[in-house]
DNA sequence: CTTGACTCTGGAGTCGGGTGGAGGGTTTAG
DNA sequence: CTAAACCCTCCACCCGACTCCAGAGTCAAG
């Protein structure tokens, strides 16, 4: 019965690496079963071990790999850019190149959207305050747009999504 | 567009108020015709004027709801929340008290993503830094995550739309 | 009058990211 | 041994915001 807490590093021969079962894998990552198997169907987790009777045995480092999941997702990856990366990482080696250009173009739409973001935040704050001074402008719609003197946004009409579960 | 209300006090005298098909509003606006049609029944553009034979006229100023709703979605609105405050608006009178607590919400909320999208963009573009002068890191997933000190943004996981139309 | 562009309705399909239930087998604590 | 808790697959459904289609009627130019 030995502890199997300095396996992290090297040694891993005959370390019994504790394996999951898909309840736990949810219990610990906060990702339900549901999704877990979604994701498995998705590619974005590789088809886990199995069981004699079909029940998957997950490697602790999913738990990891949920993680990444998640971060990736919040950096704005889609799923489907994530399970490409991951794939290639499993498979091939270096996702590096790939996952770089990604990187890259979503940093630099980030860059864009915090601009915009920034604009509309300044504009509707405006808007706000001009509204709380005087009272109701009648008529049209309370002059959310029309007070304001930002040119329409044109081309980038990014939309932005509010999700909270 | 400052002069909304002098340009319909003027146009009231002279202009017999055009009315225009739904494919001229598509073309006006960008809006597509299915679109349109989606946003009425939705409720978010009242029921417009029809000729003997079924045909939509929409008044001209529907181009200006039309630029208040994509406006409205860029800041962060939901189409239901833009359909209760323009119903509201065409409704009762004043939306401006609910349209106001929407918006403050908004701001507060657009805030606190900006916030995160600050954080974001500088994790990225450190992480983005630090892949190009050290080459790949084997192994897990190219550093992407791991190398990144950032603890887990916890309950606060939105995500962010990237929709590029 | 014909042709082609335009419009109508109602309903279905799309996409991303899940969520849920039915119907059945398995594991485990008491 | 039994009951609860767990797990399996397959499939259907949810949301938001569109988008398209069939089939039929209408309008304007030549």
């Amino acid at each position: 019965m030995r502890d199997v807490r300095a396996s992290r590093q090297a040694a891993n021969a005959a370390a019994p690496a504790k394996r999951l079962k898909i309840g736990e894998v949810a219990k610990r990552s906060g990702v339900g079963i549901e999704t877990l198997r979604f994701y498995e169907r998705q590619g974005l987790l590789g088809r886990p071990a199995r069981t004699e009777r079909g029940y998957r045995l997950y490697d602790e480092s999913v738990i990891e790999q949920l993680e990444f999941i998640r971060r990736a997702q919040t950096l704005g990856f889609s799923l489907a850019e994530i399970a490409r990366i991951t794939a290639e990482s499993r498979a091939g080696q270096s996702p590096c190149a790939e996952v770089r250009e990604i990187v890259r173009e979503r940093l630099a739409e980030l860059d864009r959207r915090l601009a915009e973001l920034k604009r509309y935040r300044k504009e509707l704050a405006a808007t706000l305050a001009e509204w709380d001074e005087k009272g109701d402008t009648p008529g049209h719609v309370c002059g959310l747009i029309e007070g304001s003197n930002v040119e329409a946004p044109a081309s980038s009409s990014r939309r932005i999504a509010r999700r909270m579960p």
